[in-house]
DNA sequence: CTCCCAACCGAACGGTCGGTCGGCTTTTTT
DNA sequence: AAAAAAGCCGACCGACCGTTCGGTTGGGAG
């Protein structure tokens, strides 16, 4: 279930978001995940909703106004969920594989919402959320950062740039959206378990029985 | 050096293309890339090449005749020019390596292109042209399971889903147009090249002396 | 019963979009 | 030299964009 609500940050009042707002984020939410940002006008959204183009404007100063909570809640909330399941104490390959599961579980969550803030913003000088939220994606990307550098540092990582391998993991995880089936064989945890697995310890056979300090799960 | 030309589908005429046309392409290419699909008005990209935009209108019937090369030639050429590169016969490993370094040069070589490509398309479904280019890319990602899938077999690679496995590594190197920066340390290659390692071998450090079939270079 | 206000709508705004058209130059062909 | 073709442009079009505005409704507070 995609509760957008989880995920928006709330109004200074702090109250619970009212029925129509949350329904117009889903709306919009869906169509900018499968048109872009661009590619939806507030027509299509008013209409999805049952309701006149002028009533979006009844809740929201602009279109933009609508993407930013998305795009702004998903950033910050993927580096909380994951950040919150963060052990630092723990050994930092287990660290990884919690980072990556997570990672797995929030996407499969709040996926559309996911997929409507990648596809814009990035490319999108004007607005100065864009540096806020962009200072939310270093701190996941510092956090993933962490533990390979954590990892190194004790010895269960290879030497190694942790700049490049970072982007190696969240290459990988990123470009689900692009492929993930909901209603596949695999969920997205799953998946991001299975990726785990070959960063981890590669494709390559093991050349004779190797030990493995964190057995195979599933 | 970004010779789109190169990557091009030719006209029936099977002619050079003129000068007018490279650089229309050239600029639409780069603006593109930048601002995506919709972000770029026929407007712009005119002025950009320093002429009217109805003279675009000489030399394309409509703006999606613009993409659509750009888009379906750089989709056709990675697969052709990783092909060309691949050979079946010497160990998967190798091959696996053949193609992600190869695909590194060739991103190098036609960023702006493969850039611009990917912006858009994806999530269009009108043109009729869309299907051929998932044919070419299926083609692509098709090449690279068969060389896990090969892999496997030998022995040289674990028991897998080549599925998983394969987006697993098509995810790592799609992601790096969103960071790469030609002026940074390193090549687009020679980032696919450490990319092999970590997909190879993983990230655990060795528990002990093991041995490895490819020497590490560099 | 009156007042008020959130919720909502139809119509229209200025502006930009992709695209067209007639005609003016320049180059090439005959 | 004449004709034909290629290259190019300013002016323009209808459609649609995000946005605004004036007005209607219905239910709760006084």
């Amino acid at each position: 279930m995609d509760d957008i609500s989880d995920i928006l940050e709330l109004d200074a009042s702090g109250e619970p978001l009212q029925g129509r707002i949350v329904q117009i984020f889903q709306v919009a939410c869906r169509l900018f995940a499968h048109r872009g940002f661009d590619g939806v006008s507030m027509r299509d959204i008013a209409t999805e909703c049952g309701v006149s183009k002028a009533t979006l404007y009844h809740y929201f100063p602009d279109k933009d106004s609508i993407l930013r909570p998305l795009a702004m809640g998903t950033t910050k909330s993927i580096y909380l969920h994951v950040a919150k399941h963060d052990r630092p104490g723990s050994p930092p390959v287990e660290r990884l594989r919690s980072f990556l599961v997570e990672t797995g579980i929030f996407f499969e969550k709040f996926r559309w919402a996911w997929i409507a803030g990648s596809t814009a913003f990035w490319s999108d000088p004007k607005t100065r959320a864009r540096k806020e939220r962009i200072e939310w994606r270093d701190r996941y990307e510092h956090l993933l950062r962490d533990i390979l550098q954590a990892g190194i540092d004790s010895g269960d990582l290879r030497e190694m740039d942790v700049k490049i391998a970072g982007r190696f993991v969240l290459g990988s995880i990123n470009w689900m959206p692009r492929w993930y089936d909901p209603d596949g064989a695999l969920s997205a945890s799953e998946i991001a378990d299975r990726f785990g697995d070959m960063i981890i310890d590669g494709i390559r056979a093991a050349p004779a029985a190797r030990p493995r300090k964190t057995p195979r799960r599933g």
